[in-house]
DNA sequence: AAAATAAAGGACAAAAAACTCTTTTATTCC
DNA sequence: GGAATAAAAGAGTTTTTTGTCCTTTATTTT
């Protein structure tokens, strides 16, 4: 469904926003820790989306990764698009070039649903939300 | 959501049923150029899912692939799983090797949702069901 | 100012996916 | 039996994705 890169990223960004909800920076061995990735992965990852302006960083001692106030509003489907682009929002299930309501392929009616759905999930998922049950251990970012 | 190779997959049994309704085989060839795949990666998708029984095929002139009622019987999850695993209809959204409704991912209940639609969609769709609708130009396997 | 810290950047390496080419095997037609 | 046809098989190559390593830059602390 999404890129491994992707699953990363928004496990990261999630867990940033819990981390980082009192005003504190998370390092990224903590962040690669916390969400079971690859540590220069993750920081190649995050280094992508502070150039697009998804996370905020700060260098040196104390510095780390934190979100802003937009970026605990940013939705799931802005991180999707902004690292796999549009191909899941928009893209034909059959990978036909050509495909619409006037050309469309076998299962064109029935993939336009499933996708709906997971873009009305995506835009209504926030990043910012998960963060309370998170720090109650209702949720999870990684393996036991 | 599929890889190339199943997408590939797909098209060619969709196409083979339609062309092998009469009983007539279909050659390599003009299956990727009614499905608009590269010729020789098809050849070697085709070989394999012959090997799993799911598409028939014949050696020598008059040769070619074809479906017995079993194969146009085929629903598309049976073709996705044996191409690409059950990844997309078990695996957590956000990648987590350990994601249950015990210690779920922040997505894991919307993900549920709409992996049992893709699950329901591609279980009920079977290869043989779009015959007429191609042989009448309202489904299309390639672009214009 | 020097040392320490932490992200940014760039280059590289490994693995997987997508795709190609050539030879072999089976079948049919003459 | 020999020629022609078409899939099967095997051994590549290329591209993309995933992952690693090392150097540089910015910031803070002493």
């Amino acid at each position: 469904m999404f890129s491994k890169t992707c699953e990363y990223a928004i496990r990261a960004m999630i867990f940033i926003a819990q981390r980082s909800r009192d005003g504190d920076k998370v390092g990224i061995r903590e962040i690669a820790a916390g969400i079971d990735s690859p540590e220069h992965f993750i920081a190649k990852i995050l280094q992508d989306l502070g150039r697009k302006g998804l996370v905020q960083s700060a260098k040196g001692p104390n510095g780390g990764f934190y979100l802003d106030r937009a970026g605990r509003d940013c939705s799931l489907s802005k991180i999707v698009r902004s690292i796999d682009g549009d191909q899941l929002f928009s893209g034909c299930g059959l990978g036909l070039k050509q495909c619409s309501e006037t050309h469309p392929c076998p299962i064109h009616q029935q993939f336009g649903k499933i996708r709906h759905q997971i873009s009305q999930m995506l835009d209504n998922a926030r990043i910012g939300e998960f963060t309370d049950q998170l720090a109650e251990q209702q949720l999870f970012l990684r393996r036991k």
